[in-house]
DNA sequence: CTGTTAGCGCCTTCAA
DNA sequence: TTGAAGGCGCTAACAG
């Protein structure tokens, strides 16, 4: 007889199926059957087996699942950071997404680190993860072509994927861009400075080729890119700029990060929005429309990507998607016009809310804010 | 011989440590071994066996390994939303001790919602995480003293735990408000509206009994609870609240969103801040500092909350921590006086960052690092 | 130092 | 409709 079935020295084991099927009276595989309603079972036995249940507190054990069936119901999610706002949104995104299908979401941050990046990922991949969602770290690409990733279904988000076997979920962030150098270039500027973040970001390229294009075309010659790699150099860099032979009448900022700093210097420095600088931004945020000025952005359906990606990857992951190449889907961003571009919207600041707040569920119609011209 | 040897039928199986040790010419133990250390072997066979595990891709099945031993090296995260970045920091501090121990992180959310909560945590449990950190939804106390949490541990953050078994860490939330509500009382404010979310909410509560305090203790004579359900509530809330016989002269917003839907409707109703009426809040954040007027507020060691629940999490799940009791840790909160409660502050607005923000390590002076879109 | 045996809890397969 | 056997991949416990 099994030691287990020993009631002396049950001391705090869990219980398992075979505890229920002995108090049902029944085999394990009945209550399996019961449990997953995998085959026809009697009404008179699967009522034993129920109260059996009850009467233990019995819960599967779903590692036991995992290891036995082709699929631990569990998807990765990497993403570089969770205290930032737009990353932290794409993860409840997904996670929502993931709660639908009956998945468990293993989520790390990257922090924009390659090497952390690769451990975790194969930390999930040991962990039998059936796909994952992932906003990559720039230069991982050997690395996600690798062999590792042969059975697992990848979405990269907000980022391209580095291989070309997986699908990607982006943004038009050129385009975005352009649209937003094109109306501070609508209001007559036309030495326009781009702020921007670290060049190995995707999208910080990519944003600058928009801007550039911008420029170009309206027949002006674009500004070097400027980094503002921290608060104090924001400040410094924004002081000479401003005090050079000939200081910009417009700045694009290229992400909340730059926005903040940029706000910081110039507020800093004295100088005001917009009479002495127009200002514009890639991605909106909570109370870019209460600041004084209201920030004229780029508004990036930041839920949406998330749970586009996710559901990209369910369908993957259910195998009705057979195209084995990868493909590029990028959701439409949207230019949101206030006041610190020079605009003066019609209504001034309405109470309302803009964007998916807490209270707010998410996905909803986004009452865009007035664009006046 | 079992089939799975049978190379012709090898269809995508993923390599075992039955393979590796076919090709090393050692036993499985052998290769367990050499992974988890647990015992001396031969630099020799070793040597065989890393080769065979390179040459295979072999990487160990952490769901196997998972049912066998007694851990999973794995804890849940349950927050009610990741888009509100008071909680997705928290969640982000928890991530990344967990990643220090070697532990994976499942995470979900539960939007403030007990059945969610509910459903997610028992999820959890049936996947034999080893330990919890929850943010808990109000009013789910009997459940969480069910005999199903008898053998996992929890830590609940920024709200007490339900049961009396578990560790909570919380921050003075009755003190700070009062802090807030008495530097408001230091400016001469005799009429201090409230302003707050649902009522359910713990922090709520606590914060409204700090406001009452410090009136009464002044001598004067508590508001009623503003509950700004939405934004047009709170919009029609406080153009009546203003056109009334006594209007306040000072406000108190409990948290960022009630902070942000009255500074909506102050501005839609043409109040000037603070020339017509101060204002204060309970949680700090990204900008409070750059809006005008910069916004006078309790700070919250949000990082923080997370990051010690999430090491007392593993303080008692290696054990060392031996009593059963629950125990309430208060991390200190700080008044950061800025200008909307009609105080000048010497430095201007100097362009620094105040707050933890990306890349730096929690606790560090402030440096905060690139975040992209 | 190394291999064998025996499960962890579940479900697929086959037999009754 | 139900049950018994066997194995998913790994490791504790015991040989040798």
């Amino acid at each position: 007889m099994k030691n287990r079935n020993n009631k002396a020295e049950m001391i705090q084991r869990n219980t398992t199926m075979a505890d229920v099927a002995l108090l049902a009276g029944v085999g394990k595989m009945t209550v399996s059957r019961v449990l997953t309603g995998s085959a026809r079972v009697s009404a008179e036995t699967a009522k034993r087996v129920y109260r059996a249940i009850k009467i233990l507190h019995y819960q599967p054990n779903e590692v036991a699942r995992s290891l036995r069936a082709v699929s631990s119901k569990t998807i990765g999610v990497i993403v570089p950071y969770l205290y930032d706002p737009f990353f932290a949104t794409c993860a409840h995104a997904i996670s929502t997404v993931a709660k639908q299908h009956g998945y468990s979401v293993i989520l790390t941050t990257s922090d924009e680190n390659p090497e952390i990046e690769q451990k975790q990922t194969s930390l999930m991949l040991r962990r039998q993860v059936d796909g994952l969602v992932v906003i990559p770290v720039s230069d991982n690409g050997r690395y996600y072509s690798g062999e590792a990733f042969s059975r697992v279904h990848v979405v990269t988000v907000d980022r391209p994927a580095p291989g070309s076997r997986f699908d990607s979920v982006l943004v038009p962030n050129r385009a975005g861009a352009r649209t937003a150098v094109e109306h501070l270039l609508g209001h007559g500027h036309r030495s326009i400075a781009f702020l921007g973040l670290s060049r190995t970001l995707y999208t910080m390229t990519a944003r600058y080729a928009g801007y550039r294009e911008a420029m170009s075309d309206a027949g002006h010659s674009p500004d070097p890119y400027i980094d503002c790699g921290s608060p104090e150099r924001t400040v410094a860099l924004i002081r000479s700029m401003m005090n050079g032979r000939k200081p910009p009448t417009a700045l694009f900022a290229a992400n909340n990060l730059c926005m903040r700093y940029a706000l910081r210097a110039l507020s800093a420095a004295g100088i005001q929005i917009p009479r002495q600088i127009a200002v514009a931004g890639f991605d909106d945020f909570e109370m870019a429309d209460v600041l004084q000025p209201s920030l004229t952005v780029i508004r990036q359906p930041i839920y949406q990507l998330g749970e586009v990606a996710a559901n990209l990857l369910f369908q993957r992951i259910s195998g009705s998607e057979a195209s084995k190449a990868g493909h590029r889907l990028f959701l439409p961003v949207e230019l949101v016009v206030r006041c610190s571009c020079g605009c003066q919207p019609r209504v001034p600041r309405a109470a309302k809310e803009e964007r998916p707040a807490p209270a707010t569920p998410p996905g909803q119609p986004n009452d865009p804010a007035p664009s006046d011209r």
